[in-house]
DNA sequence: CGTCCTATTGAGGAGTATCAACGTAGGTGG
DNA sequence: CCACCTACGTTGATACTCCTCAATAGGACG
């Protein structure tokens, strides 16, 4: 979630990958829960979040689960340099996407250099994102871990402060590498502290000041 | 760590860039501890290694460290998507690398797509790795981090189950989220199971069957 | 209104961190 | 060549964060 909207809008157009005419999507939608691709699968399809939202994650066999990442609108997901997903896929909610044939963006990638380009700037915030995180997860505390995760939410959803969490306890502990109760107990302490409100529901407004002197550096 | 080697070999030749040959690096050698580049300092070289190894590691202002990778020869480090370095890398022992421009790599990246390819192929593996270690980081035990990273190193250091740590205690804490301490006693554990054995210094001598039955998946 | 799923709260415990002491190895200067 | 010094590594005692298990409360939907 801390991962940055890469610079290629949805609205290059409804059929464009990354701004590149020749190659055109074929829409597809995927309801709630919905599984996109699966680890192991084969990886011949890309894809594009074209509206709501889509989470990655790897699993181990006896089902602790960890998230590495949410796509919004805009983003690219689903690349492998392997031959297999590395990941499974799901749709957080009503999700409509883009579907590219793989092949067809590598083979375009080398004969325009500016695809290929387009491809290392993906992969590259992309791993700037998944470097972030690793210091979150391996150096952070819980109440660190959550105020930092709310304020990239909030950041990336207008940044206004207040907004619903578009995610379940369940996924958010499973991203920050904590329990849903300890994510509960966390955000109960942070509105304790009055850095920030539940305004019912899922709902929550965020005073960040104080939120980022949690956080700091 | 974890990562797999990738395929561009150090016998590409002294003066090559990913097999192209238009793209020759100047020669520089560093010493133990000694810093490559700082975070936050403008990223206008790249680099790879030719001999020895290197860490890179971001930290917090508390002093608390994330050890995100280990670079072994033949690995490229130091790309960044926008202009600044997001890590601060350092040699582990005296290191022999090469230095590139980042503009000319750039430049010749967009006049040729299989340079861009290998720019992407580079980033999506280094992705690869950073969302294995995501999940160890976020749902790994003490004992399954350090069977994990010891099998690792066995395996890019030829397989041969017997090997010396190129790395200190400290390193290693770092790069998997616990500390000296516990990775000290996780090792003596190890010991007692008869999961390896110490054959002094920082040589082990890894039981590779027990030791993948600790990790499974 | 009941059912199911999600979220919160509590009590207790496991796992890892912290603090401290001691042992070991490698390098330096006498 | 040896003694010292310093950095690295191990081990022990204790503390604390976060997890586990359990019960309760809140929302969405039929």
């Amino acid at each position: 979630m801390v991962r940055p909207r890469p610079p290629v809008a949805p609205s290059d157009g409804p059929g464009l990958f990354a701004g590149c005419p020749e190659l055109i999507g074929t829409p597809a939608t995927y309801g709630r829960e919905e599984e996109i691709f699966g680890e192991g699968e084969e990886a011949e399809r890309v894809y594009r979040v074209m509206q709501g939202a889509v989470r990655t994650h790897k699993v181990l066999s006896d089902g602790r689960r960890q998230i590495t990442g949410f796509h919004l609108p805009g983003d690219l997901f689903g690349f492998e340099p392997g031959e297999t997903h590395r990941h499974t896929a799901e749709a957080l909610s009503g999700t409509r996407l883009l579907i590219f044939k793989r092949r067809q963006v590598e083979r375009m990638a080398t004969r325009r250099a500016e695809v290929a380009c387009q491809l290392w700037g993906l992969a590259t915030r992309s791993l700037r994102h998944a470097q972030d995180h690793m210091l979150l997860l391996g150096r952070r505390s819980a109440l660190e871990r959550v105020a930092a995760f709310l304020l990239d939410v909030d950041q990336r959803l207008g940044g206004t402060g207040t907004f619903d969490l578009p995610m379940t306890r369940r996924d958010i502990a499973d991203y920050l590498g904590l329990t849903i109760e300890t994510v509960s107990r966390t955000i109960t302490q942070l509105e304790g502290e009055g850095a920030l409100l539940r305004t019912g529901g899922r709902q929550v407004s965020l005073r960040r000041g104080r939120m980022h002197r949690l956080v700091e550096v």
